[in-house]
DNA sequence: ACCCAGGTGGCCC
DNA sequence: GGGCCACATGGG
């Protein structure tokens, strides 16, 4: 029977192994506060379902090229099609470009940017982003804990294998995990980027040793 | 020529 | 409520 205490442990342990984490989410971008890198970090959450950090890199770059790393830029768009063909390095194009301004025209439509969306309490935001289509759990999250900023804990795959292999849940339901950690933890931003970037850090690091000891 | 990558929604029972 | 499936691309 696992407690609250073990989750704050792996913490611990993770901290002690790895370090403070010196990049949040993505990997490719620091903590800045400018509005620029939240929008950029939202749309990068939507990219990334189900797709490796490289290709939602490439289709970044491609929005970059042509000014459309924005949430207003991008709710005005006529053209999906357009959006689409940009997007398409980091796969499924046709449902991700619709995912994509569907939340962006939900920005800046209803909200009148991020900025604003920003000062909505968590609950009510995450409410909001979990009825867009295209939008679930991990990716409201992910939206909430990064771009705007809110303690919401993300759960994803490397949660899920990592608790498993610590034995410290049997139960991998999104809500049971995301109640577990939050229950154990403060609700602090800072802390719930530093634990999901370290359960990552570890993540990676297992397989890239599985993937060498299994070589050859 | 496989296999995988930080999900989600639709459909079916 | 759960199980299965489509959605697509770049890299190992």
């Amino acid at each position: 029977m696992s407690t609250k205490n073990d989750i704050f442990k792996l913490y611990l342990r993770l901290l002690r192994k790895h370090g403070p984490p010196q990049k949040y989410w993505p990997q490719w971008c620091a903590t800045k506060k400018s509005l620029k890198t939240r929008e950029m970090i939202a749309i990068g959450a939507i990219l990334t379902q189900r797709t490796s950090w490289h290709n939602v890199d490439l289709a970044l770059k491609n929005l970059k090229r042509v000014n459309l790393l924005s949430l207003g830029k991008i709710s005005k768009l006529k053209d999906l099609d357009y959006l689409s063909n940009l997007i398409k390095p980091a796969g499924f194009p046709k449902i991700k470009a619709k995912r994509l301004f569907t939340f962006c025209a939900f920005v800046t439509e209803k909200h009148r940017g991020l900025e604003n969306f920003m000062k909505e309490d968590l609950e009510t935001s995450r409410r909001e982003l979990l009825s867009l289509n295209g939008i679930g759990p991990e990716t409201a999250d992910t939206i909430l804990l990064y771009a705007l900023e809110k303690p919401s804990f993300v759960i994803d795959e490397y949660t899920r294998r990592l608790l498993v292999k610590k034995g410290l849940s049997t139960n991998l339901k999104y809500r049971h995990l995301k109640d577990f950690f939050e229950k154990s933890l403060p609700p602090a931003m800072g802390l719930y980027r530093d634990f999901h970037a370290l359960i990552i850090i570890e993540g990676k690091g297992e397989k890239s040793s599985f993937m060498k000891k299994t070589r050859g």
